[in-house]
RNA sequence: GUGGGUGUAGCUCAGUGGUAGAGCACUGGAUUGUGGCUCCAGUUGUCGGGGGUUCAAUUCCCCUCAUCCACCCCA
């Protein structure tokens, strides 16, 4: 075979599409009770957008976009929803409509990483945005609405951590007391964090070298740091939380690789170790200065998540089911098909999942696969048949059979059959 | 981008320096037109690709590709 899915990405195909239906159904209903709309954005965005609002020096935009040029325009297929999703709120005027405004995305992202376990190139992501309301009602909303999710889809066990980065020059006060505090001790970091040092010290915080992690204990923390409105928009996020009963930790060290967060900042992770180093199964924060950085005339504070598809499927059980035919049309001879098929579209319009077996084999060999697909009836149509203008329905369930006239309550006496309980005593009924 | 594991039938995997096996699945039959259990029979492989060593390579060596995992980064 020499044409393959490209690295990293591969097809979802049933019974496994059965189950992304199902997590994507979960996260709808969830998101849609704490009033979120879909939202569509293109898969294609102008580099630029990612560029800016991502961060020029973040790896994701060095090194991970699907980026082309196509005649004179420089386009990314997006490698997160985030921007392109700010982007489509400002085009569209939004805030002049609605002051605020929530919106959920479902759908694939790109980016060029070396694929690892939990890791693709496209993978996806269902998200949320708020756009408008500063919090901190809204962000405990938004983690509420994530503990749902995970918990609604079955993980095992998580852990929710916040943080906070402040806003105005926070970010950049507590930068360069960071720098203060690991410059001295560079030599004895690893040689990842060493350039670190000078180009984003934030990112030391979370390296995993255990010498890191040790110098990394007696580092300053942005807590210590945040002036008093950002001090009390935390603290609020903290008492919705426990008003709650959410548990979370509180974790000065928590960072992210977008640039583009301001305030708070989140992460659930699962604690059991299935994915091995990718923890992180939600990752979100607020960025009250994105709207603005794209042309808007006012800023519109905004806080958001994503979570990875993924890594959720890969760490529940999901209950769905293949769907079951309530009729499988096994026609003995190729002078039966055709009858077999127009009773299968009948019972098709009334709204039955019908199987039709067109492919001439033995009765035994339709039967088997009528009992593999465990449908709950089973059309026989052969040369008797034919004659007399009937067809033989046998209850797969009940083992027994009989034979039906092709009349105009045919749809009726196959739903009358269907209803039947699936064996004698009745215990059980087909659901 | 760096490091490691794995690549044999449709699937899951054994195996050997002398050109390959099991289970599952599939098809036929035991039941001339009737399923789940059982039994019998049968089909399928460029042993990932290329090169080398050898009388002989699926097996040993090198390269390459794919895949998985770790680092990195992130959801």
């Amino acid at each position: 075979m020499e044409l393959r899915a490209v690295r990293g990405m591969k097809d979802i195909l049933p019974p496994e599409s059965w189950d992304w239906q199902w997590l994507e159904t979960c996260f709808r209903e969830i998101a849609e009770r704490y009033g979120f709309g879909e939202a569509r954005t293109p898969l294609l965005e102008a580099t630029q957008l990612f560029v800016r609002e991502i961060g020029e020096g973040t790896d994701v935009v060095e090194k991970e976009m699907y980026s082309f040029e196509r005649h004179s325009d420089h386009l990314t297929v997006r490698p997160e929803g985030t921007a392109g999703a700010a982007r489509a709120y400002v085009q569209n005027s939004v805030s002049g409509r609605e002051p605020v405004t929530r919106w959920y995305y479902i759908g694939p992202m790109f980016r060029a990483e070396r694929p690892a376990k939990g890791r693709y190139r496209q993978f996806h992501q269902a998200g949320c945005e708020i756009y408008g309301d500063e919090g901190p009602v809204c962000d405990a909303e938004i983690i509420a609405l994530c503990a749902d999710v995970i918990e609604a889809v079955g993980v095992d066990g998580y852990s929710i951590h916040i943080n906070s980065l402040g806003s105005g020059d926070t970010r950049e006060r507590y930068r360069d007391a960071l720098v203060k505090h690991f410059l001295p001790l560079k030599d004895q970091l690893s040689e990842e964090s060493q350039r670190r040092v000078e180009t984003n010290p934030l990112r030391i915080l979370d390296s995993k070298s255990k010498a890191d992690q040790a110098l990394a204990e007696d580092a300053p923390s942005v807590l210590d740091i945040l002036d008093d409105a950002d001090r009390a928009h935390f603290d609020g996020l903290r008492r919705h939380l426990d008003a709650l009963g959410i548990d979370y930790i509180v974790d000065h060290k928590l960072v992210r690789g977008l640039d583009y967060y301001t305030r708070t900042l989140f992460e659930l992770k699962t604690t059991s170790d299935a994915l091995g180093a990718q923890s992180t199964l939600v990752g979100g924060g607020r960025y009250d200065k994105m709207v603005e950085s794209l042309g808007h005339k006012k800023p519109v504070p905004a806080i958001g998540f994503a979570m990875g598809l993924e890594r959720i499927l890969s760490l529940v059980q999901s209950p769905a089911e293949v769907p079951k035919p309530a009729c499988y049309f096994a026609p003995m001879m190729p002078e039966a098909q055709g009858l077999a098929l127009q009773l299968a579209h009948r019972l098709r319009k009334a709204g039955h999942y019908c199987e039709v077996d067109g492919r001439g084999l033995s009765v035994r060999a339709m039967m088997r696969r009528a009992n593999g697909f465990d449908s709950r009836l089973c059309v026989l149509i052969g040369e008797d048949e034919l004659a007399k203008e009937t067809v033989t329905v046998k209850d797969l369930a009940r083992r027994e059979q009989e034979s039906l006239t092709l009349g105009d309550d045919f749809v009726g006496r196959i739903e009358a059959m269907l209803a039947r309980p699936r064996s004698e005593d009745g215990a059980e009924t087909d659901g």
